[in-house]
DNA sequence: ATGCCCCCGTCCCGGGGA
């Protein structure tokens, strides 16, 4: 079973690149986060003439995540549970074969501090609860998608340049790692334990052909999922597309 | 110190992204 997460910066924009991606990457499953329109312009019927089904979360303009695959999805929660005032579309989750899948796009949170910092960290306590939840499901749990969080100065180009950051900041590297210390695996650090693997590039500054890039985009497994973890890549070569998303996907195989 | 680049929207600028 291999999974596969990417933000893709609008999936209007990067239609072509999304479907030939289905078509081509052996992904059972792709987890999309950013796709910026309402579950209403979703292009569902791109993915119906490929045979693949997509289940999505959207709101207008920003945010929006959804799961897609080549088998049946069972939707188990849409949106994050624990503040009914929350409209941002950031978390879908759901049931494929024997896995519980959530696609997650975590709040930037720059300008930091402020408010979005704020409101990314109370983010981050709402889904320590909800990964809390379900690893005590003792199910196999992966919880994957656009984490805005450099977990480690390794994950990035030049810690200096990012260390007042809203991804990079103390506060919200603590909160990632509480959640592993849940008992979730970091899948891509777990297969490369010393090895720099970026998931995005900044349109700006050349930052792509220079290699500025930075991890971000993760696979959390639960030690139910971790135990048939076979491997975790990032996969860059969507990133040199042209008219790519900044971001690129991560790879996940799991045992059957 | 700020913008660079890219996407969206009753749209040619401004907000948001990271």
């Amino acid at each position: 079973m291999r999974v596969a997460s990417w933000n893709v910066n609008s999936i209007k924009a990067r239609l072509d690149h999304v479907v030939d991606y289905c078509n081509n990457a052996s992904a059972d499953v792709l987890l999309l986060q950013e796709l910026k329109t309402t579950d209403d312009n979703f292009p569902m019927q791109s993915f119906a003439d490929i045979g693949w089904n997509v289940v999505s979360h959207g709101q207008k303009t920003y945010n929006g995540v959804a799961i897609l695959s080549k088998h049946d999805i069972e939707v188990t929660q849409i949106g994050l549970p624990g503040d009914d005032t929350d409209e941002q579309a950031r978390y879908i989750e759901a049931n494929i074969n024997e896995l519980r899948i959530a696609s997650i796009y975590l709040p930037n949170g720059n300008p930091c501090p402020g408010p979005k910092y704020d409101y990314k960290l109370a983010w981050m306590d709402r889904l320590y609860k909800r990964a809390e939840y379900l690893i005590n499901l003792e199910i196999p749990v992966v919880l994957a998608g656009d984490f805005n969080v450099i977990p480690q100065p390794i994950d990035c180009y030049d810690a200096k340049a990012w260390q007042d950051d809203a991804l990079f900041r103390q506060e919200t590297r603590s909160k990632f790692f509480s959640l592993c210390n849940l008992g979730y695996t970091d899948a891509l650090r777990q297969i490369h334990p010393t090895s720099a693997h970026y998931t995005f590039w900044d349109y700006q500054r050349g930052a792509w052909q220079k290699d500025n890039g930075i991890r971000i985009d993760h696979f959390l497994l639960s030690p139910e999922a971790t135990n048939k973890l076979l491997n975790c890549q990032v996969d860059k070569n969507p990133r040199g597309l042209e008219r790519a998303s900044d971001h690129t996907p991560v790879l996940c195989d799991l045992s059957e």
